[in-house]
RNA sequence: CGGAGUGUAGCGCAGCCUGGUAGCGCACCUGCUUUGGGAGCAGGGGGUCGAAGGUUCGAAUCCUUUCACUCCGACCA
């Protein structure tokens, strides 16, 4: 194509409102345009890229056996109730009505609409198993949209889903899915991890998360550097955390009973109080837990005086749609003591949880629900119901699987895939006939890539101070012609003829005819980042032209006659 | 939802305090010159100043209401 006639509108400037790399360039190099809160045009170049990060991941789902439709965009929302999601989505699901007063939802992820869809039209074990998926726009009404593509409200996502007989044929599936996922993103030239995930709004079992390695991440993962454990912060787990260290004869033993500590409403303050290190200490962390039909109430967490609560794993502990904070007042009306909260002696059906790591430990120290009284010497009883994962892991704690130590990394989440089971056709009735003629519930698994997000991912990757480098599969075209001054005759036919020649053996070419000078030429190049460039200028009089490549910049001269085949052997 | 802030030309902003003909840079159009790193000169087009109401002889400017957007936090496949 010829830049003179696409619109590309560059810019010098930087946006006020964008800070990460991917928005700006993307922004800057006429990829996108802004058009609301978390709302996105797509202009011609960024089409183009759209077009082909979809190819791939459609090309690699239909060889791997998956089918694709395309659901209807508005939903009812009876499916949503009937699923018991409309409540627990919350306010990211967009509802309006329609002229007869219908109640729709724009689909922010379609498991209702896919298990209508086949509990409809699949009746026996025979038809299964059976994978469809859908590469569509999705609306979420996100609390605070922010960084360009990354966390839009609109956004365009692979969603699929499959269907099995049982558990087993499920879980292969998901392993499937896992290694073509893998293949997708390497296609696309990312630098990612797969971690074990939490499961989140869409529930289910167990579910992993393709994290693209950027500092720019919103997620925090956390990774062994002794093995290849890898996890959401909110679902990592570790070694028990150890104790600090004594000399035979020195580890703190207490007797049980109550102690007089005034102003020790910290954990810092207590531990300076008892000169004792904070692990033997509980720390209580207060929140308030919101329920289906807007039912709430205070929940107490107990963990380690030198841990802090994962709120993730905290709100699943507690079964709630979402965990707030709760204030002093609050606090005190339900009679409780904030500052010298312990999980004996708390008043009558207050609900609380206590770290899993806790479980048969001796000698510890926690509030006595009495202002400026802790209890020392505390046994944690064996309450089996009320123990749970809670804690987050620390930097510098032991792996679970192999005793390295643990890091923290960022990553940014392109794809989800869940074992779901029967989560969403138990509650909707979607069953088919066995062998033995017995109606059952499919159990599915459902997977999802953030196709517009891989475009901010793969900048936020693949960029440099001066702009875009798209990798191979992503970029919009694959060779940029740069005409030096099209004014030059010789200059202007021989860039049309090399710009004829690729367009003959099928490369994806952008020659740039414009009446520009050679610099604000090149700084587009730059920042438009396609991966390689030819420029047609000053050499041409020695028979030769010169070769960028985008990523390092790259410059070789190469004669007329070996341009073509170079290039062909590199796109 | 809490805190802060911004809405004036396509984009970035000044003007507002102290009411009196709506400005600057970039971009755009025309002409000439220039052409290997975001050119120069000359001329030109474009804005119901977010919206509604009020005060006033007169409102971008003061008052009231409202909408939108952004940032920080909480939150979030």
């Amino acid at each position: 194509m010829r830049f003179s006639r696409l619109l590309i509108p560059t810019s010098k400037e930087v946006p006020s409102d964008a800070v990460l790399p991917s928005h700006i360039y993307l922004l800057r190099a006429g990829y996108i345009q802004s058009v609301g809160a978390g709302l996105y045009n797509f202009l011609p170049l960024g089409k183009r890229v759209l077009d082909r990060v979809r190819a791939v991941v459609k090309e690699e789902l239909d060889r791997a056996g998956c089918q694709e439709v395309d659901l209807a965009f508005v939903t009812p929302a009876e499916l949503w109730r009937e699923s018991g999601r409309f409540e627990k989505y919350g306010k990211e699901l967009l509802r309006f009505k329609d002229r007869k007063e219908n109640e729709f939802v724009l689909g922010p992820t379609h498991e209702e609409m896919m298990v209508n869809l086949v509990r409809q039209s699949v009746k026996s074990y025979k038809q299964l198993p059976l994978h469809l998926y859908q590469i569509k726009t999705k609306f979420r009404d996100e609390i605070r949209p922010r960084f360009g593509l990354m966390r839009g409200r609109e956004f365009l996502m692979e969603d699929g889903y499959s269907f099995h007989k049982d558990e087993e044929d499920m879980k292969r599936e998901f392993d499937h899915m896992e290694a073509i996922y893998s293949r997708i993103f390497t296609r696309l030239g990312l630098d990612f991890r797969v971690v074990e995930a939490d499961s989140g709004a869409i529930g289910g079992s167990g579910s992993k998360e393709f994290m693209v390695l950027a500092e720019s991440g919103e997620d925090t993962l956390v990774v062994c550097d002794g093995c290849d454990y890898g996890a959401n912060i909110e679902a990592a787990t570790r070694a028990p955390k150890e104790g600090p260290r004594y000399e035979e004869g020195e580890e703190p033993v207490m007797s049980p009973g109550e102690f007089h500590t005034p102003g020790t409403t910290t954990i810092e303050a207590l531990a300076e109080f008892f000169r004792l290190d904070p692990h033997h200490l509980v720390k209580a962390v207060a929140k308030k837990a919101l329920y289906d039909e807007g039912r709430e109430e205070i929940v107490l967490f107990f963990i380690r005086g030198n841990d802090e609560l994962e709120e993730t794993k905290a709100c699943n502990a507690a079964g709630a749609n979402e965990l707030t904070e709760v204030t002093e007042e609050e606090l005190r009306a339900a009679g409780l003591t904030p500052g010298y909260m312990g999980f004996e002696g708390l008043p009558e059906g207050i609900h609380y949880y206590i770290d899993r790591e806790l479980r048969g430990e001796a000698n510890l120290i926690m509030g006595a629900n009495k202002e400026e009284y802790h209890r020392v010497g505390v046994q944690v009883p064996d309450l089996s119901e009320r123990f749970a994962d809670l804690v987050a892991v620390q930097e510098g704690d032991r792996c679970a699987r192999c005793g390295g130590t643990l890091r923290y990394t960022k990553g940014i989440e392109v794809g989800h895939i869940f074992q779901l089971g029967t989560r969403y056709s138990e509650p909707l009735g979607a069953t088919f006939l066995d062998e033995n003629g017995k109606a059952r519930p499919f159990v599915m698994g459902t997977y999802g890539i953030g196709v517009s997000r891989l475009l901010a991912a793969i900048i936020e990757q693949h960029h440099d101070e001066r702009g875009c480098i798209w990798t191979r599969e992503s970029a919009p075209f694959a060779v940029e012609i740069i005409v030096s001054n099209v004014k030059k005759e010789e200059e202007r036919e021989a860039g049309e003829r090399l710009y004829r020649q690729l367009l003959e053996a099928g490369v994806e070419v952008l020659l740039d005819d414009r009446t520009e000078r050679f610099g604000p030429k090149m700084s587009d190049f730059e920042l438009m980042g396609i991966p390689y460039g030819v420029v047609v200028g000053k050499k041409l009089a020695e028979g030769t032209v010169e070769l960028i490549t985008r990523d390092g910049m790259v410059r070789e001269d190469r004669s007329l006659e070996e341009i073509v085949p170079v290039l062909l052997e590199r796109v």
